[in-house]
Formats: structure tokens, sequence, C-alpha cells
DNA sequence: CTAATAAAATACCAATCGGTATAAAATAAT
DNA sequence: ATTATTTTATACCGATTGGTATTTTATTAG
């Protein structure tokens, strides 16, 4: 693969390897495998801060450093680089959310990691990398990409499922009130707090306002016990 | 005026009158001012539903009828029909609600209109209109447009300060607990959760959602008391 | 009814859009 | 080392983008 990372300097095949991985396999991916994640992880804040209409072949090429002929080597067209983005961020998203909710030992604390985690990230993931990939593609999906939207909604189940297991299961460990008698509707409920909350403070700037409704969020989770 | 509303069809001065006026006062605009607010009242649905950046200059010349002349006659540019359609679309929304709380007698009930309305405009506003303006206009701006982020801030701040001010009172009429240690914690939270709600329903296309969590507001609401 | 004015339509602009055919270069296989 | 195969870059395509100069039409003033 031939690719110019910055004006004249070329980055040859062992400087590749080098780069490409934060994943450990990187050694058994195929050059096509490999170049398809770079131009993703490259792209991937791109399209979560502009959104998809707003996220040009331009914007691509320059992220990369690549070509269009490049990018269309390698993607059939734009979908396909958009929506591989969005599933790249969501799965670190998630990936580094069960990450820490595997070292909490009780269902409580497993829970607090949601609105804990997303308070810190306030300054790397939402400031720098354009908020929460799963809110941003929702709105910018709802009333003109269908394929995103499913996507969008796939993952908005899939936490309110983690959230409702944690739930059920710290009933079941005598950790929570026997008496919640509805989890989905918790579940939903802490999701939309804390999405709104990414929404308010993103606009603002301001710190203060997630770490503000996080502890209204964490209120609610203490109460459940 | 010269105006096509259909192919073939044209409005003349008299029915433009009759057309333009949900404006009460609208016998007294100049003729420039009732075509203005015809292109934001045909276009402010759209740039909610599909954002700045979505949203062309052919889509709205499709939706209001009218050409580009025309539109640069009125505006200056994309830009300036962008933030007054906003503004159009948060005014009304603000109008709906300060009507219905004007109606309510006391401070509990003021505040229930929030997630009460929210719940009923679900397929009128959110299903049809494209969403919530405040919410769509700040996910879309925030990294792209710093005029219309200040403006969706605004809102979001003017909405806070209108929540802000009925735990307040609520507070002096006797109404709502003494210990409500800080209404601005209770405000935000009370937005975050609802703006949440309406990205969850609006991405699932359930109604029931949005009713699920607008429950749990009305609930943290009447613990007030 | 006519002249002055205001507003809308037409026709155009350069720039950019997403996408592609082809040629050049880099890699892999022999 | 040479060939076959990927992968990347170059050069181009038609369509659409936001925007404008000019002409035509409609409205208003006298």
């Amino acid at each position: 693969m031939y690719h110019k990372n910055s004006p004249n300097k070329l980055l040859n095949n062992t400087d590749w390897y080098n780069f490409a991985g934060n994943n450990p396999n990187n050694a058994k991916m195929g050059k096509a495998e490999q170049t398809r994640l770079f131009i993703i992880e490259k792209t991937a804040p791109i399209f979560n801060a502009k959104g998809y209409a707003g996220t040009s072949l331009q914007d691509i090429t320059a992220a990369t450093g690549l070509t269009k002929g490049s990018i269309y080597g390698n993607f059939s067209n734009k979908d396909e680089v958009a929506v591989e983005a969005f599933a790249y961020n969501v799965k670190q998203l998630q990936d580094a959310f069960n990450q820490e909710i595997e070292t909490k030992k009780n269902y409580r604390e497993k829970l607090l990691v949601f609105p804990s985690r997303y308070e810190k990230m306030f300054e790397s993931q939402l400031m720098e990398k354009g908020g929460c990939p799963i809110l941003n593609t929702a709105i910018d999906s709802d009333d003109t990409h269908p394929e995103l939207r499913v996507k969008a909604f796939q993952a908005v189940i899939s936490w309110k499922k983690t959230i409702e297991s944690l739930l059920v299961k710290g009933m079941e460990a005598g950790e929570f009130r026997k008496d919640i008698d509805n989890p989905e509707s918790i579940a939903l409920t802490l999701i939309a707090t804390i999405e709104g909350a990414v929404m308010i403070s993103k606009l603002s700037g301001k710190e203060a306002h997630i770490k503000t409704i996080m502890q209204s969020v964490k209120k609610t989770i203490e109460e459940l016990s």
C-alpha cells in the first residue's frame, strides 16, 4: 500500500504495520482490510461531528491522505464508509463501557458506570470527537437515512437490554428493591437523561452541565437500592 | 408578488392575503415581509428534518414554489433562511407551551405541561415535522454552525429559566417541598430526559417509548410536592 | 391610465458533489 | 528477478451545490 501521511512523506509497509494496529491481530490482517480500518479510524470522528450529509469525500481524502480512487477501491460508496464508521464508533463506546462494567463487583456500581463514564468522557469524546455517536446518528438519520437509522436504533436497543439485564440481575441478587415494576421504563429513562445531558453539555461546552445532570442520574440509581 | 402554488396555478394578491396569515396582523405586513414569512413557514419543517447541510436551495424552491431569484431577493443567503426558520420553529413551540401553561392554576400542573404536551406532539410534531427543533439544531450545529449553535443554546437556557422560575414560584407558594436545594439541577435533568425521550421515540417511531419516559418525568414532578 | 418601483423569473456562474475509467505503482506469487 | 495481481493515483464525468446579473412581471404611486 502506498500512502502519503504528510506532504512528501511516504509510509512504507513497516510503518504501516506499526500504525494501523490498536487491533492486536493486525499482523493477521490483509492489506485491503488494513486500509479499510485505517480509513474508518480516520473518518469516524468526522462523520460523528459533521453528520452524513455534512461529510464530503473531500473530507475523507483529507483526513486519510488517500485519494478518491483509493477510497473507492476499498469501499463501494460513501454510504458504506458512513455505516462502517458508525459501527466503529459504537463498538469503541460499547467496549469501553463493558470493560469498566466487568471490573465492578455489584450491580449498583455496574449501573453507575454509565453516568460516571459519560461524565469523564466530556472532554475527550464529547468535545473533541464530536459527541455521542448514537445521539448524533439518531438525529442525523431519522428523517434522511433509513439504513443508519436502523443501526442507531439497534444501538439504543442493545444499550437498553444491557441496563435491563443489570436491573434484573441486581434484583435477583437482592441488591435492588423487589418492587421495581418496570425495568424497561427505568432503562429508557436513564438512556434518555444521559443522552439529553450529552446534548446540553456539548451545546454549552460546559462540563458543569453534564456533571449536574449525571449527579441526578446517579441519585436515581442509588434509589434503586 | 407572483407565485406558482401548483403547476399553472397563479396565486394573486387576494389569495395571498388569505393564505399567509396565521399572523392576525398580516394585513399590516408589507409584501416582502409576507413572502419572507411564507418562505420560512414552508421551509422550517424541512430544515428541522434534514438539517442545515442537508437542506438545499432546491429543497427550498420546491417547497415554496418560488425560484432561486425570488428566495435571494428576500434573503441574503441560505444561512439567513436557516436561522430564521429555526427561530420560527422555536417560537411556535414556546408559544404553544406558554399558552397551555397559562391555563393551569397551580405550579405542579404548569410543570406537567412539558411532559404531557411533548407526549401529545408525538405524531404531529415529532413524526411529521421532523422532531424537536432544539434537539435537532443542537446536534446539527454544535460542530458545524456557530451561529445556529448559539441560537439553540439560547433556546435551552430560556427553557431552563422557565422551569426554574416555576419551581421557585411553586416553592414560594408552598406547593413544592422547601428542601428543593437545586432548581437548576432539576430543570436541566427534566430538559435532558424530555429531549432524550424525543430522540428515542422518534428513532423507534413508537409512541409507547415517549409515553413510558414521560411517565417517569411526570412522576419526578409529582414527587416535588 | 401611466410611470416608477418593487419583486420574481430566467439564465447563467464557478465550485463542489459523488462516482468512475484508466493508468501507474506497489505488493505478492512464482 | 520476473510476472501476475492488488492497490493507489490521475484525470475525468455529469449532476448539483450556493450564489448572482439581468430581464420580465407584478404592484404601487401619481
